[in-house]
RNA sequence: GGCCCGUUGGUCAAGUGGUUAAGACACCGCCCUUUCACGGCGGUAACAUGGGUUCGAGUCCCGUACGGGUCA
């Protein structure tokens, strides 16, 4: 019998597929990765109810170094990281891997709505958009080849609400609970003040329109992102946006939406997935952010990174976020946009 | 000081005797969402003040307060 670790969180999505990994044989370990947030109790419910394996592993050191740390730093530079895409390559899966790789088991999983596939033309393990609409495969761009080669994603096939039903029919005692949707370390979903209980002091600012004049003030630059238009507290009678956050002079520039397209990026840390490393041109759709449509573009290698030309002008990319880019439903690969 | 103009929700701004007193932006809530956001939907909220005229006043008249202009 196959073994698998399993990230278990407490959740619908991971009690599920530990249940489908289960019932198609799987002897599956639990695993729940413990941030010193969330108490690991439901998750150990899940595993006795399903009669898995079960253990806690702490995960507060490494996601502050890799995570944390970095994230509170790129905020204060006047940039917006994404947690979970950083989380996913350097915390989580290599988390689970160790786990795997002392209990002997093969495969790693989690509940992730993402599919995995291995093409025998380039060797590569790929990494594909689900099925479902919650497709999360954008948040999985930083994994290497190391680790999809040995990932199991349950869910792949699966409608969210066709995983509750699922839920509730295996009888687990989370199929209803909500979704989470904030930040995992940051409970209460005010980064902001995560920030400042980590020890720095908001500064606050001008917010300023283009030609300079000051429009309000800011919070502290680390409260808003680019293309943020709602809590800037300024009514100009129309409306306006952050076009850019300059961490120098502690000043938020708004603009009207048509000042603020932008026609290209230059992405960095970028990580190759379905496709090797490519050295020429190539065209693409790439997402700049979560849960937003995907642009088509050609993609420049270039010196340290990617030059991404979109074939039409796009709204408020940010400093941090990952642009992701895909070839239909294939993840070719991703990066840190500049 | 004289004369003139203005004062409507948090901001801007319609309204010209009878309106449930527009709209935009902001704000709040919900939806969406394993990041931050965008987006969608909904909601709260106003006639500077005191007197008149009128069946009826944000709309007309007078006084007061505040702001702006102008004249010696």
């Amino acid at each position: 019998m196959s073994k698998v670790v399993l990230g278990l969180s407490g959740g619908v999505d991971s009690a599920l597929a530990a249940s489908i990994l289960r019932d198609e044989g799987y002897e599956v370990y639990g695993v729940f990765l413990d941030i010193g947030v969330t108490p690991p109790e439901e998750a150990r419910a899940v595993a006795e109810q399903l009669g898995i394996g079960f253990e806690v592993v702490d995960i507060r050191a490494e996601l502050e170094e890799k995570v944390c740390a970095p994230f509170t730093e790129a905020y204060l530079d006047g940039r917006t990281p994404n947690p979970c895409v950083m989380c996913n390559p350097t915390v989580k899966f290599p988390a689970l891997v160790r786990v795997a790789d002392r209990i002997g088991a093969e495969y790693i999983a989690t509940g992730h709505y993402a599919k995995v596939d291995h093409d025998e033309v380039s060797g590569r393990y790929r990494l594909i958009r689900a099925d479902s609409s919650k497709d999360q495969s954008y948040m999985l761009c930083g994994l290497g080849q190391d680790i999809l080669s040995r990932v199991i994603f349950p869910l792949a096939k699966f409608e969210k609400e066709t995983v509750r039903q699922m839920a509730a029919q295996a009888g687990l005692s989370v199929a209803d609970k909500s979704d989470s949707m904030e930040i995992c370390f940051i409970p209460d979903n005010d980064h902001g003040r995560y920030i400042g209980s980590r020890g720095y002091v908001s500064k606050p600012g001008n917010f300023v329109d283009e030609a300079g004049n000051v429009l309000g003030q800011h919070k502290g630059i680390e409260y808003y992102t680019v293309g943020q238009r709602r809590g800037l507290g300024v009514a100009a009678g129309r409306r306006i946006f952050v076009s850019r956050i300059d961490p120098k002079k502690n000043e938020i520039v708004l603009s009207d939406l048509d000042k603020m397209q932008v026609r290209d990026i230059h992405i960095k840390d970028v990580n190759w997935v379905s496709m090797a490393p490519a050295a020429e041109t190539f065209r693409a759709e790439v997402k700049v952010r979560y849960s937003k449509i995907s642009y088509a573009a050609e993609i420049v290698p270039e010196e340290g990174g990617l030059h991404i030309v979109f074939d039409e002008e796009i709204k408020a990319p940010s400093a941090g976020q990952a642009a992701v880019f895909y070839s239909g439903d294939v993840l070719l690969g991703g990066g840190t946009i500049m």
